[in-house]
DNA sequence: CTGAAAGCGCTTACAG
DNA sequence: CTGAAAGCGCTTACAG
């Protein structure tokens, strides 16, 4: 109860008799070790509370057994509440803690590429996963170049290899779309996030698709496009409004440009959904509290998170690059 | 452009015809080295795009310039939208880095305790900044007896020592209760987190001071608590509700809890803010968004993250305990 | 199956 | 002001 000198494997090699090498291979489990001669050592470990020193594998093995979230929501010019990012994150923590690995947070200055260097050469991180939505490929691009092992929530470019999650954007928007209809709307415009992203174009050819099979089309007047964030949530919805303002429903990229297009409809007078049906995107926490609880597509965020974590350090132990999409699902509350 | 074989401050030092101690030295700045050796050698170490070894430098100075965030938030059983914790992990994301700090992300189950060995007694970690709600005091009594560094969100237990940053939550509650005073309400119910918190006893106390110091007197009946959570706020909403039919503000000790109270106050078929004033706390990003837009009490956040970041630094390096409180302000939106 | 020894890339007394 | 050397605590070829 009084010091516990037991503190590198030198300790424990002088408490079992053995050497250094044998106490290395017991506690990790190497099967060159005698089964008793292992089960001596790392019962001795146990009962010492032995923690390995990180440091000094590290520097040994040439490996951190670290990744690092990269993300620019919190940057200082840059904040935004990036719910999404949170909630992703446990499931990567999560993902990650079961592998072994720990998570450190990078927020970078989306108009900064060479913050990698930084985390890399330092040994720090083993990879990156990317969470940034601003300039993605442009960091895409340089960690390319770098030779940067990591892995990207989002579609990844046709001409390049590289580990991605991503959700399912064609059936999302497909989901919201049919919603739509079948709960009798006519008039169903589009509210999308950057109109340039891959994502936000599957989003869109779900909606068409939707109208295509119920024999209409997309009318150009009922589509408009934002940047995610909330503020242009609102001027979108503006632009909706004021080009159809005969609209009776939306389907919005994201739950938090939505919550801002249902305000916008208010103050125009018009209620929702009776008049004016809405569909969100992303199914944030918040979704569930809105006034009124927001209908949406859900994206399944922990296994998400979990399958960037698996995935990425797959990716550093055996080079297996793996694109995956995830299911959605629509949630339906009583905003659509 | 080929290959830079300069990865170790030994290249560095055959490049400058200088020994490592002399790098070393010089790329950390040390008054022993003559100021033109000094120059040419970082110069040299920038041209090649030098990082320094980071698991080297841990293991050689003992100490990791790593400290853990420590959260119970996003852990798979306990999984709650803690906006509040992800705004603040921003702030302190940027103190550290201010400081060369690194953050690691802890995510631990409040049954469990034992957690922090894993961390220290690795080397990984310097010390902790603890979030985690739930046993707290339990957490806080562990690391006190293994001696581990840390620093809280929250009051400081009054028999102990250790540095921590909290909100001025007298002056929250006093804000608060005085803004729905002034604007004319009669009956003022408080809807608390969790009565055997210090922080909700002072925001009581504001609340019953605001109250006293207008000539009237706390009513039993308008009292009633929650955990924090959005669903207890719709119990202990119901309950004050049923036990005082005639409120007409309330004062809750959270926006996630105060979203919720005002959906059941709809329920009953009354209005915000109308029939029922409410006012939050927090002042998370949703806030913004809610509908009505939500009156609450602002805590400076990013400061906050900030001042816990830097005081543990401070802790560690020169073990000086500070306990600083944060200002608070009040945001009259459209709830109250 | 086990051990002696070298090596990972730094920092820092110690000596000059 | 600068360098040679030891040391931080591991892992892992190499030898037996």
């Amino acid at each position: 109860m009084s010091k516990k000198p037991v503190k590198t494997i030198a300790d424990i090699a002088r408490l079992a008799g053995v050497s250094k090498s044998t106490v290395s291979r017991a506690l990790n489990d190497s099967p060159l070790i005698g089964i008793e001669t292992k089960e001596r050592i790392r019962k001795i470990a146990r009962q010492h509370d032995f923690q390995i020193n990180v440091a000094a594998r590290q520097l040994s093995m040439k490996r951190s057994n670290t990744i690092a979230f990269v993300t620019h929501a919190y940057h200082k010019e840059f904040s935004v509440a990036d719910l999404f990012g949170l909630e992703i994150m446990g499931g990567i923590s999560l993902g990650l803690h079961a592998n072994s690995y720990d998570m450190l947070v990078v927020h970078v200055d989306p108009r900064e590429t060479a913050w990698a260097h930084e985390y890399l050469d330092t040994g720090r991180v083993d990879g990156f996963i990317l969470m940034t939505a601003t300039r993605k490929q442009s960091h895409i691009k340089y960690l390319l170049e770098m030779g940067a092992p990591f892995i990207v929530w989002g579609i990844p470019a046709a001409n390049q290899s590289y580990p991605s999650v991503t959700g399912d954007n064609f059936s999302g928007g497909k989901l919201a779309t049919e919603h739509l209809i079948r709960t009798g709307r006519k008039r169903i415009a589009f509210l999308g996030g950057p109109a340039e992203e891959l994502e936000v174009q599957l989003r869109y050819g779900g909606y068409e698709t939707a109208l295509r099979e119920s024999g209409r089309r997309a009318d150009p007047a009922l589509i408009a496009y934002g940047d995610f964030s909330n503020t242009s949530g609102a001027v979108a919805m503006r632009q909706l409004l004021g080009q159809a303002p005969d609209l009776d429903a939306v389907f919005v990229n994201s739950d938090l440009m939505a919550l801002e297009a249902m305000e916008v409809i208010r103050e125009q007078g018009r209620r929702v959904p009776e008049d004016v049906a809405v569909v969100g995107y992303d199914d944030l926490s918040i979704a569930q509290h809105s006034n009124p609880p927001l209908t949406t597509i859900r994206q399944n965020i922990p296994l998400a998170g979990k399958l960037l974590a698996q995935n990425l350090i797959q990716y550093l132990q055996a080079g297996v690059v793996t694109n995956v999409s995830i299911p959605v699902e629509l949630i339906v509350r009583k905003s659509a």
